[in-house]
DNA sequence: GCGACAG
DNA sequence: ATCTTGTCGC
């Protein structure tokens, strides 16, 4: 079994679960809570899918304007798919295609929202908090269910939110993002505190469930790329959003 | 032991 | 995640 010492991603994987959670646990301890990044110029979005049955994971990236919220690149990142899906190893599984879109963007953005936990995990390395301390970007991990803790359901009213707890401590926030739609599990993923990763989420919501940078991730992913991809989609993007 | 289990 | 139309409720 072979592992990459900069992301943590397994080469090739021998199937030992315990080996990969262990390392979890130590890639754990990266992990910073704090919030020490400048003020967002641009925003990314990331968002993976699979192809031809899961032999091909794709990853799907948008930079966008931090305070116009409006798309200004978009990429899909295609790579063969490595390892199986394991509740609570995701990252192992994704972290290669978030990687290659990342290589595509012809800037470096300020904040990244990842589809997924961030260290709302079991051992707290969801994929956000796993591709924030791969790439040392400041991430905050969006997901659309629990993976682990629990919490009391929030109030009605977008912007309500209730602890999401585990083993003692507060992980995330379950936040009511859009009246009558379930909560989003937000959680840190990397430089930036549970507070500030909430505020954030709240900042970039357009009146859909999902902020604005997951939410046209999942868009021109699940447009199968047929349109999108490199450059020359970023500039033809009226046609796309 | 039983149930839960991001995407 | 993915295979997929209509349909119920705001």
């Amino acid at each position: 079994m072979t592992l990459h010492p900069q992301t943590g991603v397994f080469g090739d994987w021998d199937g030992s679960i315990i080996a990969a959670r262990s390392l979890q646990s130590e890639l754990a301890q990266r992990v910073s809570l704090r919030d020490d990044f400048p003020e967002p110029q641009v925003l990314a979005g990331f968002d993976v899918g699979f192809e031809e049955d899961g032999a091909v994971t794709r990853a799907a990236v948008v930079l966008l304007d931090a305070t116009t919220l409006q798309p200004i690149e978009s990429h899909i990142a295609r790579v063969a798919t490595s390892m199986p899906y394991v509740p609570g190893l995701l990252s192992f599984r994704e972290l290669p295609a978030l990687m290659a879109a990342l290589a595509m963007l012809t800037r470096t953005p300020e904040l990244v929202f990842v589809d997924g936990q961030g260290i709302a995990h079991p051992r707290r390395l969801g994929i956000a908090a796993h591709f924030g301390v791969a790439t040392g970007l400041p991430a905050i991990g969006v997901a659309k269910k629990v993976l682990a803790g629990r919490h009391d359901e929030p109030g009605p009213t977008p912007g309500d939110r209730a602890a999401l707890m585990h083993r003692g401590e507060q992980i995330g926030w379950a936040l009511r993002s859009k009246l009558r739609c379930n909560p989003l599990i937000v959680s840190p993923g990397h430089r930036i505190s549970l507070d500030t990763a909430v505020g954030w989420v709240m900042r970039t919501l357009k009146g859909y469930r999902l902020p604005e940078p997951t939410r046209l991730a999942d868009r021109i992913a699940s447009r199968r790329g047929e349109l999108a991809t490199s450059v020359a989609a970023a500039i033809d993007k009226d046609s796309l959003f």
